[in-house]
DNA sequence: TTAAAAGTGGCTAAAAGTGGCCAAAGTATC
DNA sequence: GATACTTTGGCCACTTTTAGCCACTTTTAA
């Protein structure tokens, strides 16, 4: 999934999901914590199976921290009749969603952020950083 | 692709593709944010397809910015019967889109700039660097 | 000058988004 | 332990937006 896609929280803490992510996502999903940035990532089942058994063929205590950041914070959800879902508080918490979100389809996965957030992180992406990955991937 | 090509955005930020595009790019194309330019970039499919390839073999870490510059700005689109396409708002905002736009056919790629901007960039063209590749390629 | 092809504007239909309502389940209080 | 209230989730219906299509205009080439 790709491209940019905006998207409002209701007062459930409900929001829609777009089309193109539920076509290209299936009908259930996950959602979990990032590591790193404050939004929130979304997984195709199969995606998200594989990091588990990852996760799993890990020895136990060393995968300890990842284990209760990113399994802790999941969640299996199902966009209702009409495409919404709704995002459990913790998570909420976690990417400060308020009211305006982005949903940002970046390949893979996709991310849910809050619009501040967003505009923040597309601001503060280095340009010097993007110029030399340009340069690495020849674009 | 070569040559310069004006065209308009209507009032529901839809735009004429040169009919030379759409022969040479197909039925469908990738556009997404450039790098460094405020501009829009052309792909054809087989081309974006092998640069999500690249990213998707980079490591996740080094690839995010690049990702989410790049991937998450990333609309497939279809030009309707009147051979139009319409330009996300995101797109739009980011290469300052207002009215009166140029597609510049550069090769292998399209841009898809606002007038005003190429204007400018067609001014602010270093002429000593222009030598110095001048130099290089010997022409 | 005429005809064909490309460009533009506007209209319509279908789909997607949003708000509100209802039902069920869980919790708290009496 | 039972009843009432609150919260959560699901569904219905209305509104809004989007995209596709038709028709008219303009341009270009023969």
């Amino acid at each position: 999934m790709t491209g940019e896609f905006k998207s409002t929280l209701d007062s459930k803490g409900r929001m829609n999901v777009p089309i193109k992510l539920r076509e290209e996502f299936g009908e259930r999903f996950f959602i979990s914590k990032t590591i790193g940035s404050r939004c929130i990532k979304v997984y195709k089942v199969e995606d998200w199976q594989a990091l588990v058994s990852k996760i799993d063929d890990m020895p136990l205590v060393q995968a300890q921290p990842v284990r209760r950041h990113l399994i802790g914070s999941a969640y299996e959800v199902i966009p209702d009749k009409q495409g919404r879902i709704s995002v459990p508080p913790t998570l909420r918490e976690y990417a400060k969603l308020s009211l305006d979100v982005v949903v940002v389809g970046v390949g893979k996965y996709a991310e849910i952020w809050d619009k501040a957030e967003w505009t923040l992180e597309n601001e503060q992406r280095d340009n010097e950083t993007l110029a030399e990955l340009a340069t690495v991937l020849n674009i």
